[in-house]
DNA sequence: CAAGAAACATTAGCCGCCTTATAATGAGGT
DNA sequence: ACCTCATTATAAGGCGGCTAATGTTTCTTG
């Protein structure tokens, strides 16, 4: 899901040395850009192999846990793509796989036949009731580098940075 | 380079109704993971395409960036590929790459003919040059949501977890 | 010193997700 | 009613990860 790249963060003296050569260079916020970039690449490596022991992906997990949030209802599947951020061709690819495996179910539209609307299957349900308990507790565990309260301060310094992200990206 | 999905975090009242159904779920932990990998999602969307304004990848620029320190200096192949953290097949590639954009020279190694050493090029330099002041903008302006100490209190954080991640892969 | 083991980069083939292009269906204005 | 245009899902092709297998070259060791 994801690939960050430098083993190791830049040194304090090649830091230095490029913020002389570079005026505007910030040397805490590339830092913390490459931090941020590093550890959310090494949690998304453990979930990763922790999904592929149940045969499934991180794209795959999200679209069935955005289901199991209206299960037993079905989602329209443009709405999904929305939720899940992803393009419907994208969408396309994914869905195939998940009916392929028989976790998820295509049920066309009953007034517009240009739709199509996807709901969990039992054996998608089953799925995630197998490998919800162990997902959260390997979250935990993953995370359990903080105590709570820097978690939460972790969580709100993420959430500043991300409303700033996403008004540059209007 | 990285797909995160979920448009919004889980609400508190989802987050709350999961909680009673799975004992271990930790909310904090949970919530901070999501922040987590979002925001990273957040940031390297936007550096790729940053990147991709110069017809370059996240991926490249590594390689680059890592060549750059070494410049005028050659880099062994096998180093390169544990320094960027993926395999040499898939720095074969990157590097087929750059070498056809004429970025990046192969130069064989002067005694052992299975090797290869790799150097930035004149091109590739000037290519750097001509980025990184900007990169370095943008970057700052990425990361202007947070004022410096909590740039590094962020940083910090991050460096924590990464700590134990690090142990977990183990 | 010869033969087998190890190290090296590449190739081939798979996968997930992307973007762009295409075909089918529906909605709206005249 | 019809033509246009918008919307929907899919198809096609690219990129960059991965593993496993390949052909060289070098090292080891009997």
């Amino acid at each position: 899901m994801f690939q960050f790249g430098f083993r190791d963060l830049p040194e304090e003296q090649t830091l230095q040395e490029y913020a002389l050569r570079f005026q505007d260079l910030d040397k805490e916020a590339v830092v913390a850009a490459l931090a941020l970039l590093r550890t959310a690449s090494d949690l998304s490596k453990e979930f990763d192999s922790f999904f592929a022991f149940f045969d499934i992906t991180w794209g795959r997990f999200i679209i069935l846990m955005l289901l199991y949030r209206e299960y037993p209802e079905a989602l329209d599947f443009a709405l999904l793509s929305e939720r899940a951020e992803i393009t419907k061709a994208t969408l396309t690819g994914l869905i195939d796989g998940l009916d392929k495996q028989g976790f998820v179910e295509r049920i066309s539209h009953p007034t517009d036949r240009r739709k199509q609307l996807l709901c969990l299957t039992a054996d998608g349900l089953a799925l995630l009731e197998r490998m919800l308990p162990s997902h959260y507790r390997t979250t935990a565990h993953y995370m359990s580098g903080l105590n709570k309260s820097q978690l939460v301060e972790l969580t709100e310094l993420l959430n500043r940075l991300h409303e700033v992200l996403v008004d540059i990206r209007e």
